[in-house]
DNA sequence: GTCTATACCCCGATAGAC
DNA sequence: GTCTATCGGGGTATAGAC
């Protein structure tokens, strides 16, 4: 069923190097600030290379890198929502392990399709199919958290919106201020108001 | 101590139709999107007057675009939140604004400074200085509502800063999915949380 | 699958006439 | 202040050898 059939002692396939490449240059740059013969430089691919992989040029890669983005952050709110069974405090969680991210990359990497999704709206169909999808797989991945701690399952819909939007616009003023503090202070709110929603207070 | 001296009859002038342009395209099309050929046509202008009143580019150009629309958003904030003296049904009434915004440009206008900021983080410092102003200012038209509702002041700091970080995240959302909904849960969920800092509950 | 060369276009910015 | 012409470079994408 699987067609692919990688070289047991090496790296990262070409393909896959220059998927990864993408997802940070889309991270840091956005999609029109990224071009492509510098994903391949970066990729350490040849351009015939990631035209060869993605005939559909930069918008198909774009959505895999975004295919990519979407893992990546979904790993680490798994990561923070794991940590704890209290749902607030998993929450305030996440927004630690987001800002030491941001931190140790100076600012740089902050949510790695947010730049992409706002420069393609109502203009590049495939990137927004695979920018919806990213943010609806988030949003089930908190409101699974917070329906398998007790809330009622409409409470944890709209509530996981608004933590992922929240976590959103929170880590954009912290990279805008070069600081932590909107993340924790976000943090701090969401965990009040998740808490104004569990039956035992 | 004014050196314009505007003539009575006419309508905005070249300075004011280039600011105005750019700050609309940044908007939609963010800075690395928007070429200053593309300005100049929008605008009216030739090439030759974009760079007679903004000798510095692009940069120069995007920084004063990005304070027209700090003014622009922060003149909808004081809409909706002079509707009422409520400070949480006030809120409720800036997603709502927000959000008829937002379907009436068929989903394109965001906030008009967001796309621009993401993609000028740590590398252009005339439009981070902007961006951070404008920033700060919204924060402080929601602080002043809600010390003025009878807040304490560190209280309404810190919740101004998530009121305003929710709607970019709520607003970013919207455009993805084409629907005022996340709006509309963003303005109930800040709703409730600023009414368990209220006083008399 | 990988590589080079290249077609064609638009970019930001400048020069200098008017 | 306005306008046109142009410079140098980089953009996406393709062709075709290996």
């Amino acid at each position: 069923m699987n067609a692919e059939t990688p070289a047991p002692t090496t790296g990262p396939g070409t393909r896959e190097r220059i998927v990864r490449a993408t997802s940070r240059l889309l991270q840091r740059q956005g999609f029109e600030g990224t071009g492509i013969k510098q994903i391949s430089r970066e990729a350490q691919a040849t351009l015939g290379s990631v035209y060869h992989f993605f005939p559909g040029g930069k918008q198909e890669l774009a959505a895999e890198a975004i295919r990519h983005g979407d893992q990546e952050f979904a790993d680490l709110l798994r990561e923070g929502l794991g940590s704890t069974d209290d749902p607030a405090l998993a929450i305030t969680a996440c927004t630690r392990l987001l800002g030491e991210a941001l931190r140790e990359s100076d600012w740089q990497d902050g949510c790695p399709i947010t730049t992409t999704a706002l420069e393609t709206v109502g203009r590049a169909p495939v990137i927004e199919q695979a920018v919806a999808e990213a943010f609806a797989h988030w949003r089930a991945v908190v409101e699974e958290k917070l329906h398998g701690a007790g809330l009622p399952l409409a409470d944890a819909r709209d509530l996981a919106a608004t933590v992922i939007n929240t976590l959103e616009g929170a880590e954009l003023a912290a990279q805008i201020a070069r600081s932590e503090e909107p993340l924790h202070v976000a943090g701090r709110h969401l965990a009040r108001l998740v808490d104004t929603y569990r039956p035992g207070r």
